[in-house]
DNA sequence: TGATGTGAAGTTCTTCACAGCG
DNA sequence: CGCTGTGAAGAACTTCACATCA
């Protein structure tokens, strides 16, 4: 999704020295809008796209464009453009998307199975190798592909599915608890639609995203938008 | 939902000089946090909050969330901390929730459905008044509360419910002309989950979500935790 | 006393503007 | 000539530190 991202820097606890140089996160984020508009000309065969087009299919400056691309190196060709099958294998790279990524959802809900059937992961080299859920009537269906394993054997199935992320998909109550199991059995990256903050040890990656958040802040942009004169009397200006 | 704040910023078109005093967008994804924290506070019968347990909550700094709050003005108590009750009014109404807002889902899908139960959205004053769907075998289904409407119908059904925001729920492929309707049916506040870029009006407010963008994030993220020394072979540093 | 509110300082991100090069 | 790459300027946001006041 492209929440905006938003996600509020967790507190800074260990000042690690890391070797590779680091992107800025609201770089990383817009690399991921290049990565898509890159595959799609990919795919109707454009050889190159100048950094214009590329901020345009982002609803970005074509200045940041060109300051994101650099971070990655200097890959363009000035007069021309980028190449469209090398610039999308970088960012690529750049993301991590070489590695290999199996999703484990937890929850299968409305919104675990929609996720679990979303056909987005898997065009997009994230393979979902995993179902969970608490529910004994739903334990050993089949949703999509995946027979749904129950929450209980959480530890086992990470561990035999070999799942390096896992997507929380459940109720803001058992969030923090299955979390903390999750963290238990080895999984580093979690993404979490549970309307809760979970607290995670400073190891682990922890991403958030709450539809009801979203709609709230459209409210306040629609509010403004809309001159503010329908609902309230607030004092001054 | 939370994803960071990821939603790089449109380029300005009309600096419209807006009379009312208007919050960085990084407070306003703040706040809701501080909102949804302060009516769990609410539920448990506490009677105030200091920023520090606020702060705490919502994974930022105290100083952040005074600043924050300072914006809506000086309601906090020196020596004591902020009225749980009245902080949460004030912000509700700084986001603009005491308007009321009705939310059509346009896409009955695995996506459409899941939120369209989502408790979420009833709890937090957002009404979801209507589900559309382009699918001749769902329209007149019931899916919780609501019976899909044809997505041909789209105008009558904006215009009969009054929706006031819009959610999109649908395939890549159709996402910009259904957006286009919509917009022209005279709705203002979009939600889209479906991962291609939208183009809308200025004075339309568009917000995005993508699942897979988030993962991708993350994967960054991952793979710098890891060391980096998995799947490529970068030279220098 | 103790937590808020806030100028000022610091940091990060964006935009500008133009040199550099294919 | 045209578009990239980038230092420098600018804007936005965060953090500090402490005066302020219930």
């Amino acid at each position: 999704m492209w929440s905006s991202d938003v996600n509020p820097a967790q507190p800074v606890e260990e000042p690690v020295a890391e070797p590779a140089r680091q992107l800025p996160a609201a770089t990383v984020s817009r690399l991921t809008l290049y990565l898509r508009t890159l595959n799609a000309l990919l795919a109707e065969g454009a050889e190159s796209v100048s950094s214009e087009a590329l901020a345009e299919s982002a609803g970005v400056g074509s200045a940041n464009v060109r300051k994101d691309l650099s971070y990655l190196g200097s890959y363009g060709i000035r007069g021309v453009g980028y190449e469209v099958a090398n610039l999308s294998r970088k960012i690529a790279q750049a993301l991590g998307l070489t590695h290999e990524w199996r999703v484990a959802i937890v929850g299968a809900g409305n919104l675990g199975r929609a996720l679990a059937r979303y056909a987005g992961f898997e065009s997009r080299g994230f393979d979902v190798v995993a179902l969970l859920d608490a529910d004994e009537m739903l334990v050993g269906t089949e949703i999509g592909w995946l027979r749904v394993s129950d929450v209980g054997n959480l530890e086992k199935v990470v561990s035999s599915t070999r799942a390096n992320m896992v997507v929380l998909a459940l109720p803001a109550a058992v969030a923090q608890s299955v979390c903390d199991r999750v963290v238990a059995a080895g999984v580093r990256s979690i993404l979490s639609f549970a309307p809760v903050a979970l607290s995670v040890p400073g190891n682990v990656n922890l991403r958030k995203v709450d539809m009801a958040t979203e709609l709230q802040i459209l409210a306040y942009h629609a509010q403004r938008l809309q001159g503010a004169h329908l609902d309230e009397d607030l004092p001054g200006v």
